[in-house]
DNA sequence: ATTAGGG
DNA sequence: CCCTAAT
């Protein structure tokens, strides 16, 4: 009693500031820091370096039009913009019209990245599209180039432009500055790097086709619908080259993107940290969840973008099968090599694509695999670093962390993994439309739901635009599905519908949680699958990716600090945590004994080596008394060993005073 | 979940 | 602050 009361001290009238709490448990760190050491996440370097091309062109559109100045930062399409605008938009649209209309289904996206380019320039459906296309086009096709198989045979400026600004993309990668564009016609390295290639000029052209005044959301990461594509690519000969040309052309309408989810993120310069101010917990939540995730996951990724040119990867998994996987879908034969891929040109834009072979087997191949948009936001004073950094953690978060493969059938999750395909209704052909795949991450709370195929239509073979931009992965059986196959995707489209608010899917992964079920509904969505950046609820509102957000301690509290320890003790935090910062939800106990942690180093220094907020000497006295005494207690402990902890510290100085009158309160 | 220490 | 190891 007597403890408690004397416990009760100052601190409790200390008013936290208003600030969204961040959770300890948010603590994760960036597993990419190690893979990326042992250069395991190449890719996603890629994939951030693009997201920096995207800030630098949206910060640069956000100020102005910024067609004056010089604004090449904003990417090759800037230049693609100035110079081609009117050229290359039309045309673009046109194009995309005529191959709509005939049949072929033209697309790209950023996921070009992975896209597999599965069009060939002497695809039948190219010729046909080429022999169609109008006179006029044509013309200005003289102008821009052909779009034909040789696809794009682009003048030479618009060439050089692109050329010239994609290395200098490259050199900006090395070289870390601003200074990008080098000089844009400059030196025309050759592109050694496919994968470079692949993932940035999908972003280029896409943006620049959808014409979307924001860079981000709808030219980012990932899109569905008709948009003429074209993908990029170091063919040698092609710079711009119709990604996909699916023979089937049901022109898919591109669902609302009512909301993006919104990574959040904010960086300061010194830390990298993401900043208080952020949007709070819309995706931090998310971020830690993720991470904590695939913290403990490390092995997952090992996307080595130096093996990339190991195309396909054969594994055994278990024994039930094979699969067969592209190297992040980044070839563009990942489809046409493969072994199963036998489907019809057809059917090659769905995202899955089953049959049912005479031996009850049931085959199908999986194009695409789409990685949630995202949706980033970060300082101007953000380093392209942080900014890289931010991508690949927030990819990673989904990837990284582990995604597990759920089936759903006619819109439902089969949850029992131990149902067979027939008890499942997937032994017919028909039935097989009705099959879809989400992608879970492994969270180990309740999982949020990563739509890969089209939740709403279940990957139905005859949809078209549906996913078809990589084909990922090759199942030849349907087992195998797994999380390695995943892994292998990275270059995937990322789309994500999800709102500013997590709470949807954290909602729905509640819901779904009945394991009794097992067929679990899944939320319907009118849009396009959707994927979530994982969150879990335990560490939903911490910063998504980054370290909590600093919070120097105020002299307030390094008092309530000092005093719970002069009460007791330096070796029982949680004590500490409970009677002094019990209301201080930001501060966990090893957050104080962190701080008590530096404290007593600070009282140690001169007062000229110290920073901050000063800390009144007095307490800094206090610290060293505290410290001392509680030290030489400890090792009186040592010696005889069961003292009772109730011991207090007994002081006579005049910093104490206090201290005395609790006590005897 | 806490503690203790190193980074 | 973060991370780990050891309790």
């Amino acid at each position: 009693m007597v403890l408690k009361k004397r416990l009760d001290y100052g601190f409790n009238g200390f008013q936290v500031p208003f600030i969204p709490r961040a959770p300890r448990s948010a603590r994760r760190r960036d597993p990419f820091k190690k893979a990326a050491k042992n250069g395991q996440a190449c890719a996603f370097e890629l994939l951030a370096s693009l997201a920096g091309k995207l800030l630098q062109e949206s910060e640069s559109s956000a100020s102005s039009n910024a067609s004056e100045g010089n604004h090449q930062t904003s990417f090759t399409l800037g230049v693609v913009e100035q110079e081609r605008q009117d050229v290359v938009k039309p045309l673009m649209t046109e194009v995309a019209s005529q191959i709509t209309s005939q049949k072929c289904h033209v697309q790209g996206e950023t996921e070009a990245i992975l896209e597999q380019t599965s069009v060939n320039n002497k695809s039948d459906c190219w010729e046909k599209i080429e022999a169609d296309l109008k006179p006029e086009i044509c013309k200005q096709g003289n102008k821009f180039g052909h779009f034909s198989s040789r696809l794009v045979e682009a003048p030479q400026e618009f060439r050089d432009s692109y050329d010239g600004n994609l290395n200098g993309f490259r050199r900006e990668q090395e070289a870390r500055s601003s200074g990008i564009e080098g000089s844009p016609l400059a030196n025309k390295c050759s592109l050694k790097d496919p994968l470079e290639l692949c993932i940035n000029s999908p972003a280029l052209i896409d943006s620049k086709i959808n014409g979307k005044g924001s860079p981000f959301p709808d030219a980012s990461f990932s899109r569905h619908g008709n948009d003429t594509k074209l993908g990029f690519r170091d063919d040698d000969e092609n710079f711009l080259r119709c990604n996909k040309v699916s023979t089937k052309s049901k022109p898919y309408r591109s669902p609302q993107r009512t909301a993006h989810r919104r990574i959040t993120k904010l960086l300061t310069s010194k830390y990298w940290k993401a900043s208080p101010k952020l949007k709070d917990c819309e995706l931090s939540g998310s971020d830690s969840g993720v991470k904590t995730h695939y913290r403990k996951r490390k092995t997952y990724y090992s996307f080595d973008r130096c093996q990339h040119s190991t195309l396909f990867k054969r594994k055994k998994l278990f024994d039930r099968g094979s699969i067969i996987t592209s190297d992040g879908g980044f070839s563009s034969e990942s489809v046409s090599n493969s072994p199963e891929k036998g489907m019809d040109g057809d059917h090659r834009s769905s995202s899955a694509n089953l049959r049912v072979s005479k031996d009850s087997h049931v085959k199908f191949s999986i194009k695409s695999f789409k990685i949630p948009e995202l949706y980033i936001e970060v300082p101007g004073t953000a380093t392209v670093g942080s900014l890289k950094r931010t991508v690949m953690e927030a990819v990673m978060a989904i990837l990284g962390g582990g995604v597990r493969v759920g089936v759903l059938v006619q819109g439902k999750k089969v949850r029992d993994d131990n149902r067979t395909l027939v008890q499942s209704g997937l032994s017919c052909k028909e039935n097989l439309d009705t099959l879809g795949f989400v992608l879970e991450p492994n969270s180990l709370q309740s999982p949020p739901v990563v739509c890969v195929g089209d939740p709403s239509s279940q990957c139905e073979t005859s949809q078209p635009a549906r996913t078809p931009r990589t084909p990922i992965l090759d199942s030849g059986i349907t087992d195998a599905l797994q999380d390695s196959c995943l892994l292998t995707n990275m270059g995937n489209t990322v789309e994500s519908n999800h709102e500013s608010s997590s709470f949807p899917t954290d909602t729905l992964a509640d819901k779904l949680t009945p394991d009794s079920l097992a067929l679990v509904p899944v939320p319907a969505r009118s849009t396009e699958p959707l994927a979530v950046v994982p969150v879990s609820q335990k560490t939903r509102r911490s910063e998504l990716v980054q370290r909590r957000t600093r919070r120097p301690f105020s002299v307030s509290e390094v008092e309530a600090l000092v005093q719970a320890v002069e009460e007791l003790g330096t070796g029982r935090w949680r004590d500490v945590k409970l009677c002094a910062f019990e209301n201080a939800d930001h501060r966990t106990y090893v957050d104080l004994k962190d701080k008590w942690k530096t404290l007593v180093h600070t009282a140690r220094i001169s007062p000229q080596q110290r920073r901050g907020e000063p800390v009144p000497q007095q307490l800094l006295d206090r610290v060293l008394a505290a410290h001392a005494f509680w030290s030489q207690h400890q090792a009186k402990q040592q010696h005889g060993k069961h003292q009772p902890a109730s011991a207090t510290m007994k002081l006579t100085g005049g910093a104490s005073a206090e201290t005395h009158r609790v006590e005897i309160v």
